[in-house]
DNA sequence: GCCCAGGTGGGTA
DNA sequence: TACCCACATGGG
């Protein structure tokens, strides 16, 4: 059963692969733009994020940790309103850089050093910050290997009768770690071939993905 | 106009 | 535990 899924995924990330060519994906330019844009994501379009982190970037305030902490929260606020939420997001934003002052003064090579399993409780417990943002934080910006989980990904397993459509996060997640070596580089590719797929075939309103390479192979034509 | 988008935390039964 | 809800802007 294990083979069997551990082939099934390999097999899906070569055809993605083969069609769609390599990501170079890397959301955001510093992983300081990565954890900003992790948390700006939370279940927002990411066209609308983009608008957001270009006006903190024109602000300057994205240039350290410590320019963007220093900024108030309701200028903060203010900056980042085309992301949406965007009073709670300034809250959940300065939560996140208030922990990375501390854990390593925005030093991400520090916190490279660390145990995958003992920085991710960490991140978790605070607020805001719920189980995909922290696997992007530290997939994507400090480069440990777990496996980043989103809405793109639930919704192509599940249209490919791989997992119910309610799997809880960490089986999701679990779906691929426990099949996959741990591979920063495999991790952060499988995931950002997911989203392209997902964008331009597995919308939410577009539930018959004609001429999908996943539909293609998995189900020999439209799912 | 209406629906949806790369979540999370808090409240209620 | 299991739902239900608030949070908000911008694009299709």
């Amino acid at each position: 059963m294990r083979g069997k899924r551990e082939r099934l995924l390999r097999e899906m990330y070569a055809v993605m692969h083969a069609r769609l060519g390599p990501s170079g994906w890397w959301p955001g330019e510093t992983p300081l733009e990565v954890c900003v844009g992790a948390v700006l994501t939370q279940n927002t379009a990411w066209t609308n994020v983009t608008k957001a982190i270009q006006r903190l970037r024109d602000a300057g305030v994205l240039a350290s940790g410590q320019a963007l902490l220093s900024l108030p929260e309701a200028e903060l606020a203010e900056l980042i309103r085309p992301a949406g939420f965007f009073r709670l997001k300034a809250v959940r934003l300065r939560n996140l850089l208030r922990f990375l002052d501390d854990a390593c003064g925005f030093d991400f090579g520090v916190l490279a050093g660390q145990e995958l399993d003992d920085l991710r409780p960490r991140l978790l417990k605070v607020s805001g910050i719920g189980p995909e943002t922290a696997d992007s934080v530290l997939l994507y910006a400090v480069g440990l290997p777990t496996f980043v989980v989103d809405a793109y990904t639930r919704r192509i397993l599940h249209r490919h009768a791989m997992v119910p459509d309610d799997i809880p996060y960490h089986e999701l997640r679990d779906v691929f770690m426990d099949v996959l070596e741990p591979d920063v580089p495999l991790y952060n590719e499988f995931h950002a071939l997911l989203v392209r797929v997902a964008a331009q075939w597995c919308r939410a309103r577009a539930p018959r993905c004609a001429d999908c390479p996943l539909c293609t192979f998995l189900d020999g034509g439209v799912a």
